[in-house]
RNA sequence: GGAGAAAUGGCAGAGUGGUCGAAUGCGGUGGUCUUGAAAACCAUUGUACGGCAACGUACCGGGGGUUCGAAUCCCUCUUUCUCCGCCA
């Protein structure tokens, strides 16, 4: 969420900016400032009913103790009526706040001056790319062809199990998705990021929080029952343990990193992007989360994107950076770097990993703020965070690039993960 | 799931209708003293909104109510603890 202060003094910049994101705010900003200055007409008229009414009722305690009670009750009464006025006033002021709230969960943050125009992800920019093609035999074939010749991933088994989108890891399959889980978890930790193993559902506080609801409702698995929310990706609970938290700055930087299944309803994708792993309602995903100081978080951005390059370098895949244009950024990031692999035997491009600086728009729904050290004065931080990295679509390329005659070769840093060398 | 108890500032803990944004202790910060540190002593130490400021307003788990006035009384929800039941 915005800030009514960013709105109030980069009117015009804010509308210019978010016209990148192909949104024209020119009306709901509009009505932000309007609704926000009548909260504070109506604030203040209570605030000074409330006043007086405090005023009276010191009064009546006073002439009561002594004694004068004739007094005391007209004090009363005029109280009366003023409480009416402030109860009305209150009212007004609940709902012209809610108003309030409603346009500003409307706007989605503002783009970082580097992303640039598009639509959509045509318009990604390339920013790098590297790792050396693999040179496919002539039997090659896609991930889901050979995740049945070897028998590692069922698929029709889930699908009696739970439900098309839920994949049966098996035997190899199944430990070769342990390997990489230890492996990114170690990586990580080795970058400085602390483990945490979060809650898998979460409230709607925390869906809030970081900005799932109320947008992406629809995307989320709800359990009716208990009101709770099944996460997406472990960003949700691991950036929700600091909502309403105030740190210091010298607390920062906050690093974590959280192993999570994910769970996504992914409505209204059909098509052959959904073919096999490529697109999945559960999971396994290694996220890492970072909390910043605003004037070094776009340094941490960096440092995340390098780290998360390292990773896909370590397994050995080629991949390509890419700067989100403003029609494919999501609607709670500043900037955000997709990395995406290719995957020889389907030969295409896998989106694995989205590093994205959030800057303080998460920070404000999370009343995530900082101290600057001896200072009174609070601000948001800015949040960060990327996958490092989600399993399926590594786990394809590598099936796909790694496919040999006699099987399927195990990246060299994983072979001491896995236990193995080859799958065949 | 059943029965009972509780929820107050960073923590501990007092406060049962007005003088309470809240005693006291610990912790934090600044200072005095000291070569330095500790101890002692002094001061300071929640958040948000409005206001140039003085200051005003709100917040004692959340919501609602009673009252001229609520941390304090009532209702309700949530959470925690104890006991019982069930259970990986």
């Amino acid at each position: 969420m915005l800030t009514l202060k960013y709105i109030q003094e980069n009117k015009e910049e804010a509308i210019a900016k978010l016209k990148i994101k192909n949104l024209d705010a020119t009306d709901i900003i509009a009505d932000i400032l309007a609704k926000d200055e009548g909260r504070k007409r109506t604030q203040k008229e209570q605030d000074e009913s409330l006043a007086v009414m405090n005023s009276i009722s010191k009064e009546v305690g006073q002439l009561f103790k002594t004694g004068k009670v004739e007094e005391a009750n007209k004090a009363k009464e005029k109280s009366g009526q003023l409480k009416e006025q402030a109860k009305n006033l209150g009212q007004k002021l609940t709902q012209i706040e809610s108003e309030l709230h409603n346009l500003l969960v409307q706007l989605p943050n503002i783009p970082h001056e580097t992303v640039p125009p598009g639509k959509g992800e045509d318009e990604n920019v390339t920013v790098r790319e590297a790792g050396k093609m693999p040179e496919l035999h002539s039997e090659a074939m896609p991930h889901w062809d050979l995740a049945k010749k070897y028998d590692i991933i069922d698929f029709e088994l889930g699908v009696k199990i739970t439900g098309a989108g839920f994949p049966v890891y098996k035997g190899k399959g199944a430990k070769l998705q342990r390997a990489l889980i230890n492996f990114f978890l170690n990586e990580n930790e080795k970058a400085g990021f602390t483990e945490i193993m979060p809650p898998l559902v979460v409230n709607e506080a925390s869906g809030f929080g970081t900005g799932q609801l109320p947008d992406k409702e629809g995307q989320m698995y709800h359990v009716g029952i208990d009101n709770l929310y099944l996460i997406p990706t472990a960003e949700v609970p691991v950036t929700n343990i600091y909502r309403d938290v105030i740190l210091t700055s010298k607390d920062f930087p906050v690093k974590h990193t959280a192993y999570s299944s994910c769970f996504r309803r992914e409505a209204g994708s059909y098509g052959k992007d959904v073919r096999g792993l490529n697109r999945l309602h559960q999971f396994e995903k290694v996220e890492v989360v970072a909390i910043e100081h605003p004037a070094k978080s776009y340094e941490t951005l960096d440092s995340m994107v390098k780290h998360v390059e390292s990773l896909i370098q370590k397994l050995g895949l080629p991949y390509r950076l890419l700067r989100l244009c403003g029609g494919d950024l999501s609607f709670t990031s500043a900037l955000t770097f997709d990395f995406e692999v290719y995957a020889a035997g389907q030969d295409k491009w896998l989106e694995v990993s989205s590093v994205s600086n959030f800057e303080s728009y998460q920070a404000n729904r999370l009343k995530l703020r900082f101290k600057e050290e001896g200072q009174k004065k609070t601000q948001l931080a800015h949040t960060l965070n990327g996958s490092a990295l989600a399993l399926p679509r590594i786990v394809a390329a590598i099936l796909e690039n790694y496919q040999t005659p006699k099987g399927i070769k195990i990246p060299d840093e994983l072979i001491k993960y896995c236990g193995f060398d080859i799958i065949n």
